[in-house]
DNA sequence: GTTCATTACGGATTCCGTAAGGATG
DNA sequence: CATCCTTACGGAATCCGTAATGAAC
């Protein structure tokens, strides 16, 4: 059994068993990889796949629990490498970043510019994508820190971290009726079509869930993943836009009026997810802490160390998180 | 970065930085041994070991972290390897179980003659030692299974189950005076040499605190680590014997009396320690459920799968175990 | 002087690429 | 017929053993 073994028959899992384009992915030519699997396969002296003929059809069962705990193994190899790299230079490195448009785009920007000129031979990558995504690189350690405010179902593997609590406003052109009134109305919104975010994206479900409770059915004109989209929609005049407040800029977005809704929704969290047992360099503290301030490396190495997310959980219900 | 490289780091921490010996224990040549070490170190780019001239003194702080991960890495492929041959045969492996004396003497006797007639081609092998080495054995992998009465602080990745609840009684040459007691009394014991299990073994501890609780100092004679020495030496009128019950065979032991002692000291409880994330071959899960009927495969998968000791406790705190 | 790790070196093995072959859809 | 995996084969790199070297206790 070799590490190189165990990475060619993972790759191939996630790439649909199709050996050709991973081989491709790994630089490397086809045969070896169809070879060392076959060898692999032989030396535990049970297929890991189904074959018909010479297509690999499926994952066997022994293959699916082996692959699993390959993934595994590959994720400690990245965590001997990151502690290395640690003890031999903690300035260089790599900090991998998955996240979602609206951290992107309005809250990372202030943390990235003072980390990259505490780290400037850090190499930055940052991969968006959706809320499952995100969870996913993280979970697979593709990521080394997932942001994202939504989160379906938790991964086991997961640690998540409350980093801030943020209300939402609610955009409109200048001369809207909305702006008119003393106070915004959950009522009032509601019989306005809406623009907003798509399901399962900031924090979308918890404003569903509060016209849900007050018994209302607004039209929902138009969903989409950023408040760039939205904002763009709502100068059309096809709806009244409700998005992150952090996602209001009165220097570019001057021609709409932001009213404050956190009255009406509750304030939502966002949240760095990262594996549970994974290996954090210097520089990724010091990541987390800028991001977090009250995320001390003390903080985050406490929280890490717990079994069950309900402890971290009530580790944190004791901190006042800030509120954008 | 090889798996063998992995191995053989850890295997050189494990033999006290003493490469020789480490490359006698792998059967194969010192100077393979200590090129791969080099070759990692110089892939790493930071040494592991700190050497003195060329002997290796002592184990870097990033070598710790490393060979920490490598032990890890190294359990999950003997995961893989138990994996592919349960599937491959579910008939045909190995079983390594590591226990005290009292186990393997009074309690494991009846469970493995059924369980090699079950499974008469699964190589079975039993690591004798202390409750703290039996431990460290499941912890590192060396061992499968521990079984044992006696733990003093639990490792992070062991999972404990509960097994069997077992008292105590005390033996003594048939004339002694204790013998003519209607209700055998702590203070009456206490009044007498004592000769039982040395601290750490076989519920000693929970003795000692049934004495301090009642206020007694009783005389230790002699400690002994099994009951078959205890027993030789109430035999020559050194002390009155305290031991476990299932010790006590009427049949060898016929010159000898035991009194029970339930009542005085009150049950231990016996449990078997296993990796939290190991893969668990059938015959494993066969042989856990032969010697505790109660831990049937859904129970021990069920708590294996809770992160908390605490949570397997409440899990069993329903159950009521067997009495011995 | 003994123990122990490193360096040197040669033979065997393994790895990895290209090229050809055969199966699938 | 295009895609895709396997087999065949040769050159390169690696591995692993023995022997020699040198440092530490």
């Amino acid at each position: 059994m070799k590490l190189q073994q165990l990475r060619y028959i993972w790759e191939i899992a996630q790439h649909g068993l199709n050996v050709s384009a991973t081989a491709d992915s790994l630089y490397t030519s086809q045969p070896g990889v169809s070879k060392q699997v076959r060898l692999l396969e032989a030396e535990l002296g049970t297929p890991i796949f189904a074959r018909n003929g010479k297509q690999l059809t499926e994952v066997t069962a022994a293959g699916q629990q082996i692959i699993a705990i390959a993934g595994e193994i590959l994720e400690k190899t990245r965590d001997i490498w990151n502690i290395a790299q640690e003890h031999k230079d903690n300035r260089i490195g790599t900090l991998t970043l998955a996240t979602t448009h609206t951290q992107a785009r309005y809250a990372l920007p202030p943390v990235i510019a003072t980390f990259t000129q505490r780290y400037p031979a850090i190499k930055l990558s940052i991969h968006q994508g959706t809320p499952a995504q995100i969870s996913e690189q993280a979970s697979r350690g593709t990521a080394d820190l997932a942001i994202a405010t939504e989160t379906q179902d938790p991964h086991e593997n997961l640690v998540m971290l409350p980093c801030y609590r943020w209300n939402r406003c609610v955009l409109v052109p200048k001369d809207h009726p909305l702006t008119r009134l003393e106070r915004l109305t959950l009522a009032e919104l509601a019989s306005h079509p809406i623009v907003t975010y798509v399901f399962g994206f900031t924090g979308r479900s918890q404003l569903d869930r509060a016209f849900d409770e007050a018994g209302l059915h607004p039209r929902i004109a138009i969903t989409a993943v950023d408040a760039d989209v939205i904002k763009t929609y709502v100068r059309l005049g096809l709806g009244v836009g409700i998005v992150a407040r952090m996602a209001y800029d009165p220097l570019v977005d001057g021609d709409l009026v932001a009213l404050d809704a956190g009255h009406l929704f509750g304030a939502s969290t966002t949240k760095i997810e990262l594996r549970r047992d994974m290996f954090l360099r210097g520089f990724m503290y010091d990541f987390i802490n800028l991001f977090a301030p009250h995320l001390t490396r003390t903080v985050v190495e406490q929280a890490m160390q717990l079994r069950d997310q309900r402890d971290i959980d009530l580790l944190f219900s004791r901190i006042e998180l800030p509120v954008r």
